[in-house]
RNA sequence: GUGGGAGUAGCUCAACCGGCAGAGCACCGGACUGUGGCUCCGGAUGUUGCGGGUUCGAUUCCCGUCUCCCACCCCA
């Protein structure tokens, strides 16, 4: 048997009925904050991967689905071209190829499938989903203003209460600007270079290759050291600092709850400033529903013009576990089943049929040679509010049986009258 | 990529020390020829993930492999 590939599924119904509550919902808030979609190609050149999300990140170094496209002639070398696995960077390389810096502040959204070649496990899949934004424009659109950073992390925080989702934690911090990065990068080695050799070997690695990384060490004997370490807010210049605080005070504001957490680091290497982080108990280790911050020098970076920008991407795979929702109950019922009874009456409950779909009533459509006994069953079974019988009866009166499944009670109602009676509230 | 656990009917899971592969749910038919749900009766269902080995005999033991799950790494 041909199975799904390691780490891809099929996503069935009723299943499906949740993740379409969780798109709709998001397009829904999108909508109320002014943003547009975007869809950009599931594969790139493998460069943009490379120069964007960064040649050191594990991203790059070794979850890429990469292959060697042919080339026009026989002898001519193919193009490296990579799976998406994220969206930041397509969406910033359609940003530069585009001119949509000519538009100001560009609001974008997306939703689609993503690609990683990780080991999989709960929560984790080498082809997941992603619903993402970034908000991204010349300085002078306002696109760097601590206001964006609060208006995306509030966005998120009504897109998760609109699905209904409780129990999760906003995790703030900010990483600071480049150069802040490098002066704490160098002020984080020269205080681990003593300590480190009594640290945890993995511990060590990073101290070496990655010292930000340091503070995601969960070892506990190594804790005391990393407690000791210095911490990035304490080299924050002044703009950046302010910057900062004026994101906390909007959100304060606004009413959004969050956690300071300035052991927060983001993976990617074109993140800056605010860096954030929504997680939630019930996910086991994968507890990141969903992250983000800013990339003011992404644009730059991929040979484009300034243009800061601040994104997110949720997991809408992690989401979907999150939702605390039955797929059943999510799952639209037919407002109707029509019950053909006998020979020749398919083609009358066709029209039928047809006429009740057009004034949008869900109908769902039975079969001549069931037996009444079966129809109602599949009704019922089908969660059907009504069944209708379409026998010789009816359609000498033109008056058809219409049986209310959840009462049992039944009715002859005039063809006339059967649209009104049989839609939802009315 | 590393370490561990699991894989038996559509689903959830049994099967003692190696001895005829089972149950519940779901499904189908009937009791009931134009009336569902409740009840009763009957029925079908398998490459025991795949490949090899040991054995008179393997779901069971051994090896390999695939997939999922858990943890690590890392991320959404």
């Amino acid at each position: 048997m041909i199975k799904a590939v390691r780490g891809t599924r099929d996503l069935l119904p009723p299943d499906t009925a949740l993740w379409s509550f969780v798109d709709e919902t998001a397009r829904a808030v999108f909508r109320a904050y002014n943003f547009q979609e975007i869809r950009t190609p599931i594969f790139e050149d493998t460069q943009l991967f490379s120069r964007g999300v960064g040649e050191e990140t594990d991203i790059v170094s070794k979850e890429m689905f990469t292959w060697e496209d042919r080339g026009r002639a026989q002898s001519e070398k193919g193009q490296l071209i990579t799976l998406r696995p994220e969206n930041t960077a397509g969406v910033v390389r359609a940003y530069i190829e585009h001119n949509l810096q000519t538009r100001g502040l560009n609001k974008l959204y997306y939703i689609g499938p993503q690609f990683r070649r990780e080991r999989p496990q709960k929560g984790r899949y080498r082809q997941f989903y992603q619903i993402g934004a970034e908000m991204i424009g010349p300085p002078t659109s306002g696109s760097e203003s601590p206001a964006r950073d609060a208006e995306i992390l509030e966005l998120l925080a009504t897109f998760l209460d609109r699905l209904g989702i409780s129990g999760w934690t906003l995790q703030l911090n900010s990483i600071g600007c480049a150069q802040d990065r490098a002066n704490y990068n160098e002020a984080l080695r020269n205080a681990l270079d003593p300590v480190k050799s009594r640290m945890d070997p993995d511990c060590q690695r990073r101290a070496v290759t990655n010292p930000l990384r340091v503070f995601d060490c969960k070892v506990p004997e190594d804790q005391p050291i990393i407690e000791q370490l210095p911490r990035i807010s304490e080299f924050l210049d002044e703009p950046c600092r302010k910057h900062f605080e004026q994101v906390q005070e909007i959100l304060k504001s606004v009413g959004v709850p969050f956690t300071l957490n300035d052991r927060l680091v983001r993976g990617l290497d074109y993140y800056s400033r605010t860096a954030f982080e929504f997680t939630h108990g019930a996910l086991g280790a994968q507890n990141a529903i969903l992250g983000g911050g800013r990339y003011d020098g992404l644009s730059e970076q991929l040979g484009g013009p300034k243009a800061p920008g601040i994104g997110f991407a949720i997991g809408e795979d992690r989401l979907v576990l999150a939702l605390n929702r039955s797929a059943e109950e999510m799952q639209s019922k037919p407002d109707v089943y029509i019950a053909p009874l006998g020979a020749g009456m398919d083609r009358e409950s066709a029209r039928l049929a047809r006429e009740l779909r057009h004034q949008d009533l869900m109908v769902e459509l039975g079969d001549e040679t069931f037996r009444l006994k079966k129809s109602l069953e599949t009704a019922s079974k089908l969660g059907a509010r009504f069944a209708l019988i379409v026998g010789e009866n009816e359609i000498k009166a033109d008056s058809f049986a219409l049986k209310n499944l959840a009462t049992g009670e039944q009715v002859s109602v005039p063809h006339s009258e059967l649209v009104e009676r049989i839609r939802p509230n009315s």
